[in-house]
DNA sequence: TGACAATATGAATAAAATTCGCACCAAAAG
DNA sequence: CTTTTGGTGCGAATTTTATTCATATTGTCA
């Protein structure tokens, strides 16, 4: 699907995925339009998915992250739905066992959590939810260990 | 903090980051110069964190997601150390409550995840583990609701 | 070996990034 | 009521990058 060179370039990417594509050349020692031609196909192939800008959540009333475990009967495309519909949402997973969806949340404060939890509750489908919040997040990260695809591979 | 500009530079930003800088300056209607300040602004105050590659999990042998319930007895910075550094944990949330963490997981499949987990329960301060595999993602983002700092701001 | 597909290169051109002097505006100071 | 000051936008000039394309190069397979 990929080659070293593929995989040194998204390491690049992932690291800071602005820098221009003729340093990227640099980097990885061909020329620019070569470097191009690969991350192209990389998008074309949905192996590079997109480029997002990360903000800093404080700084836009969003502080406050909590995990809530919903409890479904049955009705889940519905329930996901909704869920997925709330703004405040920014994961929505459905597990296996017991509990139907484990959500994800981020708000500005414990009144704004409140808020969305009262709205949680009254969903289609929904029997019982129950609510973590987050303390402190000590890790929070969405790379891919390319190392492992290198060839240089080691494990967790 | 910032104006609406500010907000509508960021909001061009958090969908496509790899736009050019000139892109935004036309979209915004202004000179690619001023842009080019306020993205540097927004960078140096620590409001724009970084630029990420977006990458398609299941391109890199990461199709599996699991939520892991640690409880730990009291030993918690060490702990959440120790699950920070395994690779295929992507988040450590030091959660409200009897369990101390909320860990996301990725993993190849159900036997890697069962490695990791076999790592995890002789961590130092684990006293038990409860784990949520994922079946289906709905939804799962990291996008900051802009719009409620805009003006037209309607609430999740 | 020869054909073919895929990919790299380097030059040429269009576009973008970056710098910087100047203008403008608003708020604080005189 | 002016003057000063800080912040911001603009546009021209320059450097750098993106993009295209014709031309090699490489590797595979019959």
């Amino acid at each position: 699907m990929f080659d070293e060179i593929d995989i040194h370039i998204l390491e690049i990417l992932q690291e800071k995925a602005r820098i221009p594509n003729a340093e990227v050349a640099r980097q990885v020692g061909m020329a620019p339009s070569a470097v191009l031609e690969r991350i192209r196909k990389l998008e074309e192939r949905g192996i590079i998915e997109g480029y997002e800008v990360r903000l800093n959540p404080a700084c836009f009333h969003q502080g406050l992250s909590a995990f809530v475990q919903v409890e479904t009967d049955g009705t889940d495309a519905q329930t996901a739905a909704a869920l997925a519909a709330i703004s405040s949402v920014q994961e929505v997973h459905q597990v296996v066992g017991p509990d139907g969806f484990l959500v994800k949340l981020r708000t500005a404060d414990h009144t704004t959590l409140a808020k969305i939890l009262r709205q949680i509750r009254p969903l289609p489908g929904v029997r019982s939810i129950r609510t973590q919040v987050v303390l402190e997040t000590v890790k929070e990260t969405r790379r891919v260990d390319l190392a492992e695809h290198n060839g240089n591979g080691r494990h967790s």
